[in-house]
DNA sequence: TGTACATCAGTGAACGCGCGTTCACTGATGTAC
DNA sequence: TGTACATCAGTGAACGCGCGTTCACTGATGTAC
């Protein structure tokens, strides 16, 4: 009971209308996915009127873009702190960074597709494309310190490594880790990143091909 | 400047109102995106009333399963085809599948976002679920005879092996082959699958490193 | 070949709905003195 | 501490819009004899 998350002022006319707004987006995503929001029933559930979020958000747009924008905040902390983590092998680093990346898609699905799917123009919010490019970053940076291991002679750029994990950990999340059920997956997204990320890192020549 | 498609059959009331409806249900799915789709605005294009389409499609819903349905149908008949011209070597019949699915991806967006993105229960459609079954046999197929080529000791079930590719080609896709085009890319989408491929499938030990 | 009839694919008007957004407003909160 | 005022976050009514869908209808096409 109580209030969404954890702010306890009970001031104002309504106290935290701006965040209560985003929690309500939130759930009307996981709910009825990414078009299925708007921005009528977002004020309905946090018990304003529809014209109560003009005073937070410019317009419906805004208001997805704040969504986005704090999903990538969290995004990029949660794949820091696994990347922290797993030092100093740059292996187990690496590791950490996929498991973290799949591990937020399943437990913050609404940011996730309002990350992904919501149809965002990252690049036109000045906010929103610097959160995505620390988020990216640190995909990068766990590649390159791998990188850094490889033999010389058959190594590809860094980018193009985490290019490889971020398609195939977005691939897995759209495609097995949500949607129907009926999807039969005779294998757990997490199994299938982790034997996949095992297989490309052998053909890299960074795990033995014990 | 003719009709849409070769059916140059001018007669009855429209002719061909269904795949018109089709057609024009792809280009808004192209220009807007899956949800911005209407049926009302389909009808206007294919240049008959709002009520018209109620003549040969259950509703809204229906459309959009009839145009995945024909997307998993086309989408199978290329992965088929690149599958049987790669013959017999298992290998590169399987890199063949890859470049088929990213090219399709990319020559029919508006059957790819149908089929992945428009929210269509796949399920709850016996011919649309038959379609998407045929098309992703063509992947585990190729993925079983390449796998029946590994060494027995260190081999994934061939169906991993099919999701891993799946997972990364529609990765791919969705991040960078389509999207702002200010999503600076310092890959094409067909360089990265195929580099991608090519470090798996030596991870598998189906390629000497050298 | 011609006619009577059934079928079928379209029309056009209407419906109820919920949306995003704007507007003048009001009442609570914060601040200067 | 008390008062006057500015600011601010909400209200509630209204708007125009386009949607999906239904309905009785009509006119063209196909068919039996």
């Amino acid at each position: 009971m109580g209030q969404d998350t954890k702010k306890p002022r009970k001031g104002y006319h309504h106290g935290n209308l701006r965040q209560a707004l985003v929690d309500a987006t939130l759930s009307l995503i996981e709910e009825k996915g990414p078009q299925g929001f708007t921005l009528a029933e977002a004020a309905r559930i946090a018990g304003v009127s529809p014209a109560a979020p003009y005073r937070h958000f410019k317009g419906r747009e805004d208001l997805i873009e704040e969504v986005a924008r704090q999903g990538f905040d969290m995004f990029a902390d949660v794949m820091e702190a696994a990347h922290d983590a797993g030092n100093p092998s740059p292996l187990s680093a690496f590791e950490a960074v996929g498991r973290a990346y799949l591990a937020f898609a399943r437990q913050h699905p609404g940011h996730y597709i309002a990350m992904f799917e919501s149809g965002v123009a990252i690049s036109r919010n000045a906010d929103l494309s610097m959160a995505a490019d620390r988020a990216m970053s640190v995909l990068t940076g766990a590649a390159e310190a791998l990188s850094a291991h490889l033999p010389l002679d058959r190594r590809p750029p860094s980018s193009m490594i985490s290019h490889h994990i971020w398609a195939l950990s977005h691939g897995i999340v759209e495609l097995f880790a949500r949607g129907e059920p009926g999807q039969r997956a005779p294998f757990s997204p997490e199994e299938l990143l982790e034997t996949g990320t095992l297989v490309y890192l052998r053909g890299l020549g960074l795990i033995s091909p014990d």
